[in-house]
DNA sequence: ATTTTACGAATGAACGTTCGGTCGCAAAAA
DNA sequence: TTTTTGCGACCGAACGTTCATTCGTAAAAT
């Protein structure tokens, strides 16, 4: 399993040949078989365990009862280390998302990681703290300026490091709180 | 190439075969051969074709010597008439940046559509009208709030309504200009 | 008449997958 | 303790299919 995660995050599920898995796991094709029925329920599997695993990560290191300025720096601590540490399965989620392979089960596991998330930002607007739009748009805003983050760093645009997690952050969260309510003087 | 185009941006490179591609031009497959040397040059020509018309869309549709703020509307504009007037064009370039198989000057045109949108970012930031950060943070900032909210509509997450596509642009806006400087009190 | 363009048919390679059988090992039988 | 049995993991070899690509030739355009 993984040498097919690396594989497919490297060459995408078309690209990823099943000897080739085989041959990175050190094992005949053949073998493969006796443990997945195909190369579709083998992705499946993968796309199952990451998506779980990147929900996993959220859910838990988010302070359920916290100023939402600390719940957004919270998950965005918790996406940068899945991301550091599964760069792999991160990848891997990116570059299959939505795929014609996928199978009903795998797509349903989008819902119960995007949904809690979508709740708190709803609460943020209820409560004035995030801008007063409907979640989804924001949620994709940040979701994919952190994949562009990540995505350029693999590529060598700029090197990972702490304060750049830290400044790309900080202009996410500017993106999604609320503007400043105009105290005293009106412009135009 | 219309045929191409549309099966690579669906199903990706490897995913999208020779025969397929023929069979929706109306043509046979060895007719392919007769326009390129070969499926690694299709792509490429396919590739170097949508990142001009994208460079292009974006390079006269930005006046020069206009307020930042109008640049970047000018810009978010350019970038949603483009993904909505040629939406294969632009799945096409999102799904095949960077891959194996793109040549030496398939890759060249990267910076060039690049380095001038990180020229305007660097006179932004030398005049204090966006963060003090380094341009390219800011640009993959951007650009993948961008591409999450192209794919999300293409998902059918949300509508690609001129209402969203103007929200979202505020909310990339407040992201990468300068936050108001403290006039007056100051908070801790 | 000559050059370009298109195609049907065929090619070797690589694909995903199947099958029959070997191996090592732990439990059962002697 | 020794032998036998059962079983799951593994693999070499093959299957039919599909891939990208080539070639000789016919049609079309100039």
């Amino acid at each position: 399993m993984d040498a097919a995660l690396a594989l497919f995050a490297e060459r995408g599920f078309h690209g990823a040949a099943i000897p080739d898995i085989a041959e990175r796991a050190g094992v005949a094709p053949a073998t493969i078989y006796s443990h997945f029925a195909g190369k579709v329920e083998l992705v499946n599997e993968l796309y199952r365990r990451a998506k779980l695993a990147l929900g996993a990560a959220l859910l838990t290191s988010v302070p359920a009862a916290a100023p939402m300025r600390d719940q957004f720096a919270a998950l965005w601590r918790a996406l940068v280390r899945f991301a550091r540490e599964q760069p792999r399965a991160f990848a891997f989620l990116e570059l299959h998302h939505h795929g014609d392979y996928l199978d009903d089960a795998s797509r349903a596991l989008e819902l119960r990681v995007l949904t809690p998330i979508a709740e708190v930002l709803e609460l943020g607007r209820r409560r004035g703290v995030t801008k007063d739009l409907p979640p989804h748009p924001l949620i994709v805003t940040v979701w994919g300026a952190f994949v562009g983050m990540i995505k350029a760093a693999r590529l060598g645009y700029f090197e990972l490091s702490d304060d750049v997690c830290a400044q790309v952050e900080a202009t996410c969260w500017d993106a999604i709180r609320a503007p400043a309510p105009a105290t005293g003087e009106t412009r135009s």
